[in-house]
Formats: structure tokens, sequence, C-alpha cells
DNA sequence: CTTCATTGTTGCGCGTGACGCAATAAGGGC
DNA sequence: GCCCTTATTGCGTCACGCGCAACAATGAAG
């Protein structure tokens, strides 16, 4: 007596007192109708239903049965079909994960206009500079800025690139030489931003194609870029941070590039998915905006047109 | 997606975060449970999780999907609970059918009583004079004063003799000549009970064994008895009443017996089931409640020691 | 880096349970 | 008394669900 199947087989026959008449309405064969009450009957120990061949009438403990179980059967459905049209591309919840200085600049603006286009999407936005496992956080996407996805078991799509650029203070160079090569840059004044702890490695190509690899200093390490440009802004070092970070800052004169005739490491506006088997309509639906809606976003450099990560159908699999 | 054992295993696999610790605490393999959410999955349409081999996480659609049937669940469990506590012989509801000359005289002290001795007993009274088809009758015990049971379909259980008499007012015989054998009687003023509209015959024995038929005149006819003796109290005629509605009026001279030494035929207070296939524990309790109870009842004559009627179980049924 | 244990998934085989068909008994209407 | 409808039951078949075993994958330990 665990399947509810009986129970809608009972509630029939009572609401038409009469078997046949329930077997013809279910699409069923007197024979099993008559086989679900007994069943129903036995695992409850008592008679349900008082019949003849003419007649069908509830016992008392029948009346009590149906009385309590309509209503649970009746919840059971409308959840059922509450639970059903969630497969609305519009309909739903998205639960959005991003880091907090990336989250502050370009999310309000966005998933303002998200709420407009779906009002009937609710959004969680839980903004956080640890890097979560997607899967530890309850999210359905999570947007992050990052070199080449390591992860495993997760699903990414490239937005666009971000550039960024090296920075320090004006006043930093009174008491530090100002580099010219890379080879110049003082570890220790290297202001490093990490997720995981680990001081980045920074690559940096020069116009002719030269490269060299710096190891950023462990004295200061943060997981906020608008943490670090705080501290380059103070004269505490040099930061490789995002354009959208540093945009105000040059141009108000806080803070002036370092080595700007080399480039550093490409990375990538980029969202994330947990390893679902299919991309949920809901994701897809904000995936989509979001990737519309980022072109038009100032203060990201979007020269590079937004693509997408590696599968031909667009989207890629670390899985299998 | 009709059976509540996949929400039931869908949510434990939520609530654990774990297809295997599902499994061992279902009792099922890792197997039938991946199968299961799968085949949920499928049958509503979306990823209910996101899982690899280490982790498993609830998707939004999930988490709609837990937070919307937990309750209903618990909610089934609870009604099934308590649906199966029923079963106690002193929990429930009864529902008792009565004709209303008898229901008013006898049933207000026994119910009483019955409450008493069962307070988690609740007692459904409808008192009525027509002979309603127990099937008909949401009911599930009906009491009656009857001949032979000749109703199809129903259990009856014979508590005692209801004894009767022919009764008339002594100014009935100012104008009318007094019978003293039943050839005397006028059936025009024969007043008749019956429920079916049907005059009564009574058949009439004499304390020799003679036997006399008269059929009760059809001008009046009611199923109440009360009315009856009001009529009769009045002078209208004669009637076959029983002594529990007569007892006060001989006794206070307003009627009179007629053809004392005439005895009529026997008639039973009588209890009347629908067709159970075992008696249900609450009708089983207040039959042997009622049984006893009547015995200390005064306005019926229980000399006749309360007899079952045909099965050597003591239940007799006329189904077959 | 290698090895190992755990986990989620899938193919295979089997058994139980459910369903439909046909026959039977019973009740009510004509 | 005849006939139709109804509830029930025996029987045969089919399928669905479950367990076992093998496999892929992931993270931890050495």
């Amino acid at each position: 007596m665990q399947d509810i199947k009986s129970i809608r087989v009972f509630l029939k026959v009572a609401e038409l007192s009469s078997f046949a008449e329930a077997a013809r309405t279910l699409a069923l064969t007197p024979a099993s109708v008559t086989r679900i009450v007994a069943r129903l009957e036995q695992d409850l120990g008592q008679q349900l239903f008082v019949r003849t061949t003419r007649q069908v009438a509830l016992t008392s403990a029948g009346a009590l049965v149906a009385a309590r179980f309509a209503p649970v059967v009746e919840d059971f459905d409308r959840v059922t079909q509450e639970v059903g049209q969630a497969v609305r591309p519009d309909h739903g919840r998205l639960r959005i994960n991003a880091p907090l200085s990336l989250g502050v600049r370009l999310l309000p603006d966005l998933i303002s206009g998200f709420r407009l286009a779906y009002p009937n999407i609710a959004v969680d936005i839980a903004l956080t500079d640890a890097f979560v496992d997607i899967l530890d956080a309850p999210c359905d996407v999570a947007i992050r800025i990052s070199g080449p996805p390591g992860d495993k078991s997760t699903i990414w799509r490239k937005i666009c690139k971000v550039p960024r650029r090296l920075v320090a203070a004006p006043g930093l160079f009174a008491r530090a030489s100002r580099p010219s090569t890379p080879d110049d840059l003082d570890p220790a004044l290297c202001l490093s931003y990490a997720a995981d702890g680990m001081p980045e490695t920074w690559v940096l190509q020069h116009e002719d194609g030269t490269k060299r690899t710096v190891r950023a200093g462990a004295q200061v390490v943060s997981n906020n870029g608008d943490f670090l440009y705080a501290l380059v802004k103070s004269g505490n070092g040099i930061a490789l941070l995002p354009d959208f970070i540093v945009k105000n800052g040059l141009a108000r004169g806080e803070v002036e590039q370092v080595l700007p005739g080399w480039a550093p490491p490409q990375i990538w506006l980029t969202l994330y998915y947990p390893p679902y088997e299919a991309l949920p309509p809901i994701v897809a639906t904000f995936s989509d905006y979001f990737e519309a809606c980022v072109r038009e976003v100032s203060g990201l450099d979007f020269d590079g047109v937004a693509q997408r990560s590696v599968a031909s159908s667009g989207w890629s699999k670390a899985r299998g």
C-alpha cells in the first residue's frame, strides 16, 4: 500500500459508487478494479466498500479513507502539474554564482534587464571570490574569470576575453626603479590574485613574440581584485588586474600601466555549469541572454567576438 | 510517474546527497536507485540531480521538486498511519439508522452510555421511519423492529422479542361494539403501521391455538407508531402497537387492550448490517453493547433471552 | 605518479506482480 | 421466469522491477 494508484482507483469507485463505471472511466477492466480495491482493503485491514452486484456503498472506514486521501491525491496531482510546468524556459528559478568584483560591476544592470525580460524566473545570486566547487555550491551556473578551464566534471562556455594589464601607482616608482622588462620586476612588489592561495605565474609576451615568466611574490595575495587595486593605488606594489577594475583609476591617474609593451596571458569571462546531461532550458535562456548582454556592457574589451568553447554543438563536457 | 515510491527514493537521495547511501537506507541496490531517479527525470522531463561519481547535488528543478513533494509525501504517510490506526475497535465512526419511535425512547440513554464507554467512537444517528435500503443509506448498522427478515444482501442479528398488543381508547366502544373475537374486528377501524404503505395483515393466535387472520384497513396507514397511538387515543380506531409505546397510556387508562386472549405475531428487535465480509470491529463493539444494554432497558419485555439469528458463528448472511 | 577504494551507471537474467480474457454467481427489471 | 448488468475469480501471458556483475570515473592514499 505504498502506491498512489490504488488510492486513485479506490477514490474513483467511491465517487461513482460502481466498480464497473470506475473501470470504464479509468480504462481498466472490472477485474482489475476489484483486485486493486480488494488488495487495498487487505493492506488497510478493513473493508472499504459493502457491495452487492447492484449496489456499492462506502463503509465508515471507507468514508474515512476517502475523506483523508482525497485531498492528498489532489495535492499530489497539483504538485505534479506544477512541477511539470517547470520545464518552460521562462519559468522557474536560477541560481547564479559569481565573483564579487565582477558581480557588483556587471550583474546589477544585467540581472535587472534579465528580470525585465523574464519576470517569471526567480534569481538567486551568490557573490563570492572563493573558488568553490560548482557541485558544492548549490548553483546552476557560475560566472568566472579564468584561464583555460582546469576543472573536471564541469561544462564551460567562453564568453569573451577579459583584457588585463599590469598597473602600479605613480608614487611607487619614486622609491623603486621603473621596470622596463619583466626581468626588472621585483617579485616582492608583485601582488598576486589567487583564489586558491597559490600566487600567479605571469607569462608576459612582448610585441615581438618574446616571452618572459614572472612568479608573483607570495608576500601579498588576495582573492579580491578590488582589494588588490586598493593596495596598488596606495603604492604597495604591482598587480595584474582586469581593465574593468583599473579603467577608472587609469583615467584619473591614480595608477598607471606597467610594461605596456608586454601582454599578459589571455583570460576569459566564462560560464561554468555543473555536469548537466543536457543544459536546462532556464540555464540556456540565461546563458544566451548573458552572452548577448555582455557585448553591450562597457568596461570590458569585446574586440573578440564571443565564442563558445569546443564542441561542435557549442557545448563542451569535461566528463568523458 | 504516478507512483509515490519514485518520489520517496528521489527525496532520500536528495536528503543524503548520495545514491549509494540512499540505496543502503532504503534496502535497495544502487542500480535500482539510479534507474528510479533516471526514470523520474525522464518522466518529469528535467534533470533533478547533477552527479559525478563523487558528488551529487540538486538542480534548481530538483530542489523545486523536492520542496514541493516532500510535504505531500509527508501528508501521505501521516494519513496512511492515521487510517491504519482506524482498525482499533474503540476508535472511529459509527453510523446508526433507527426508526423514530424506537430511537427517541431507547437510543438517548443507550448512546449516552455507549459514548461514556467508548468516548473515541463518533456516532452518527439517523432516525427515520422510512424503510430505507441499508445500502442506500450510508449507515453501518440499522436498528429495526420487524418480522422475519425479508431483505436480501443483508446480515441481521435478532436481539429480543418486542411484545405488542391491540389497543383502543375506551371511548371507542361507546359508539362501536367491543370485539370478542378477531372476526368482530371492523377493518375500517383497524389502523395499520406500514413502512412501505402496505397495510399489515394481523395473524392473531388464541391461547388455545386457534388462528385468525385480519387484514387491517387501508383507511389510515402510517409509518410512525406514535402517530398511530395519538389516533388511537383520540378514539379513531384500533392499532397493533409495541408495548413500549402504549405502556404509559395503558397505565393511565388512556387506552385499553383489545382481544387480550389473542396474541399478535411475534416481531423482533433486530440489528441489520450491510453485506459485510466480516463485521467491522467498531460495529461489533456497538452490537455487543447494544445487546447487553437492551436487556436492562425498561419498556421492552425481555423474557426471551436475546438470541442470535441463524448461523453457528452467530452471524447470518443472506447473500449466499 | 601509481594504486586503490568508492561511486554512479549499464547490460543481463530472472522472478514476481499486474493486467486482460473468460466463466460464474447474484441481483434487479421486465 | 427471462435477461441484462455487475462483482468476483481462475487462468495465462507479459512486462516491469529488481539483483548481480561488470565498467567508467573520481578522489584519496602511499
